[in-house]
DNA sequence: TTAATTCTTGATCAAATGGTCAATAGCGTT
DNA sequence: AACGCTATTGACCATTTGATCAAGAATTAA
């Protein structure tokens, strides 16, 4: 159908462009999640990458270019958790499983969280699409599953959606105000464990059936 | 000990002064909540405040001035919701009188709060001095008044820290992340109420105290 | 009214910053 | 070894932006 050999101009990246886009996205999600769009300028993000200016352009042409690809990528990680919904297991079970899995995120990537606050913030100029599109249709699914159990009685009446968006914001906040709460909590406590547990037991408490 | 009439140059401000002062920190606020810090400039400012670049500066000489100031004048509205529990009254009637003071705040300013949000996700450089000083103090008499209801069993055992962090979390996230629940729940419901409900039912469920 | 003070802004500057380009170096394939 | 393509960067450019200044307009106090 094609020729054995065609030149291969566009086709697979080579084994530097590889490595080296790796490295500046790396690179970019710390400099945007620690200063925001305007506040990261091409030649910090190139300091950190280890190269020089014209290079890293040379990867991604526009500044616009790297930043959306680091909002993609880290989406892509961002979204795992939140599938983790299984309509057929028992309910107040799952919803630890859930918060467990969100916290562990905001723990182990706070950055990813922080670029994406940041994002949200600002009124989601990148990433209003994602929004209304593939994230309200997991939500929608999510808010099906606990619609479900509702039904069934297997946990109390309450408003899927938003208790969706309150897990949300209570694990999210652990990583986007981290500085807040280190600085009433003070730098060594580990916190996240500490809020875990009185997340899970506060979500539980008020999920539980009552007669 | 003074004379009648010493020119009183740095003395109390002018009219004008008063009045325009006003008017830049308003526009200070839409422009730095909306852009963030580094996405704001001056010009943006001077225009939203019906006035020229250089007379700006003339109140407010660096931009950073005027940053530290609408920070400082919000952070005093942003503290008022947080001094509502009182350690005598009921508890659960109380935190619900605390959530709805704080998801009133998010939806009558959600501004102030997105600025907030903004200066906590980049590390608090301008109000780390807040956080560690007045902010922490009342965090502690708050968790005071939580732990006091704790030992009288008049709630269920709980972190009072995490409890307040997460209280925080939810009230602000429907300010901070206001583009993504409409995305999901769209531009004509009015969540707030909604989210108010939810939350409410959900803490005092999970607070109320058991045999 | 008048004189001092405060207020206002057009013009301008220097630094920062996103982006380009031409020239060079490195790599892979034959 | 030699050729072609990929990768790299110093130098440079245009624009944006925070900040200054001098000169004039408006306000205030006498």
């Amino acid at each position: 159908m094609a020729q054995p050999k065609p030149k291969p101009k566009l086709a697979g990246k080579t084994r530097i462009q590889a490595i080296n886009e790796d490295i500046i996205l790396a690179a970019a999600l710390e400099v945007f999640s620690a200063f925001g769009y305007r506040g990261s300028t091409v030649d910090q993000i190139a300091d950190r990458a280890g190269m020089s200016k014209p290079n890293l352009l040379y990867y991604f042409r526009r500044k616009d270019d790297i930043y959306r690809a680091v909002l993609e990528k880290t989406l892509a990680d961002w979204l795992v958790p939140l599938k983790s919904l299984d309509p057929t297991g028992e309910p107040l079970s799952e919803i630890a499983r859930y918060i467990r899995a969100k916290m562990a995120m905001s723990r182990d990537n706070p950055k990813a969280s922080r670029l994406f606050a940041n994002e949200m913030l600002h009124g989601a100029p990148a990433i209003g699409d994602f929004l209304s599109g593939p994230m309200k249709l997991l939500v929608d699914e999510t808010a099906r599953t606990i619609k479900g159990w509702i039904a069934r009685g297997q946990i109390a009446a309450i408003d899927p959606y938003h208790l969706i968006f309150t897990i949300w914001a209570m694990t999210q906040h652990y990583a986007d105000f981290d500085i807040q709460i280190r600085a009433v909590l003070g730098r060594n406590s580990n916190h996240f464990a500490d809020a875990e547990t009185t997340i899970i037991r506060l979500i539980q408490d008020g999920l539980r059936p009552r007669p």
